[in-house]
DNA sequence: GTCCCTGCAAAAGTTTTGCATTGCG
DNA sequence: CGCAATGCAAAACTTTTGCAGGGAC
C-alpha cells in the first residue's frame, strides 16, 4: 500500500531472504555495510553488491524502510515496517523507536497548504537521552 | 537556544559571509557542492574545503540548517532557520516548505514514552506533488 | 608574533554500476 | 534456451582531513 507497491512480488532468493532476515532481526538500524557483515556471518560468500541491491529492492517493495538519522552520510535500514518514528539524542547520537501518530488534521493542513497529496510522514524527534542525563554539559565539556 | 548554542560568535569572514548569503538567497535546498558552485560565481577562487567547513560551522551555530530529504546521500542546507517542515514528492522528488507545528502533547508523549527530553523535531511529509497529478500510475508499469 | 582561516590536494567512506558466470524457470 | 540474480572489482561521488601560505589582531 506504500509507494511503489509490490505489484510484481519480489523473488525471494536465498540471499535476499538472508538479508531480510538480518534486517528484521536487528534492533538497531544498521547501515548497508553492517548488514553485509552480519549476513556474511550466516551466509559466507555473499557479495556486498548483492546485499546492497537486495536492500534497495526490499525497500522499494516496502519490506524494509530506509532511514536518515542525520549522522552524516549513511542510510540506515529498519525491518520494522509498522508506522513508527524515531528519537535521536542530540548529545551522543543514540536513538530509539517511538510509536506516535500525528493527528490527521496535520496532514490535511499540509495538503491544503502545499497542494501535495500527503500520504505519509517521517518524524525525527531530537532530545537528550536518559544516559546523557538532564544536566547540561559540565564546565570542562 | 538550540543545540550547540553560539557561545562564541562565529567570525564572519568574507568567505563565510558569502556562503551564508548564498544559502539564505537559495529557495531550494542546495547541497554543499551546489553551494560551492554558486559561491564561486560571486567569489571566484574560493575553495571547496572553505565552503564545506563554513557550512559545518554555520550549522553548528544555528545560522543554517542541515537537511536530509532522503534522496540518497547528500546533506542539504536551508537558510531559513525559522521552524518549518518539508514535503517531498514520492514521484519526482520535488519538495516544498510547509509551516506546521506539532501539538505539544505529542512531544510530551514522546518524552514520557522514551525518556528522551524532546527539544525539537523534523518532519518530512511524503506525497504526490501537484505537477505529478492526482492520477496513480497508469496501467503500464 | 600568534592564531585562525583559506586553498589545494589527497584520503576515507559510501553509494552505484559493469560484466562474466551461475542457477532457475 | 533465456533471463534474472550473484560476485568481484572498479567507478563515481560525498564527506573529511592535512598542510603550507597569508592575513587579522
Amino acid at each position: 500500500v506504500g509507494p511503489t507497491s509490490a505489484q510484481a512480488p519480489v523473488r525471494l532468493t536465498p540471499q535476499r531472504a538472508a538479508v531480510l532476515d538480518v534486517v528484521r532481526a536487528s534492533r538497531d538500524h544498521p547501515t548497508a555495510r553492517e548488514i553485509f557483515a552480519r549476513v556474511g556471518t550466516v551466509r559466507p560468500g555473499i557479495g556486498f553488491a548483492t546485499v546492497y541491491r537486495a536492500l534497495g529492492l526490499l525497500a522499494a517493495h516496502g519490506l524494509v524502510r530506509e532511514l536518515n538519522l542525520g549522522d552524516g552520510a549513511s542510510v540506515r535500514y529498519d525491518g520494522n515496517t509498522r508506522p513508527h518514528q524515531h528519537v535521536v539524542c542530540t548529545d551522543c547520537g543514540s536513538f530509539a523507536d517511538v510509536s506516535v501518530e500525528l493527528p490527521s488534521t496535520i496532514a490535511d493542513a499540509v495538503s491544503t497548504a502545499t497542494g501535495y497529496a500527503v500520504k505519509g510522514y517521517d518524524v525525527r524527534f531530537q532530545g537528550r537521552c536518559p544516559n546523557c542525563g538532564p544536566a547540561a554539559a559540565p564546565p570542562g565539556r
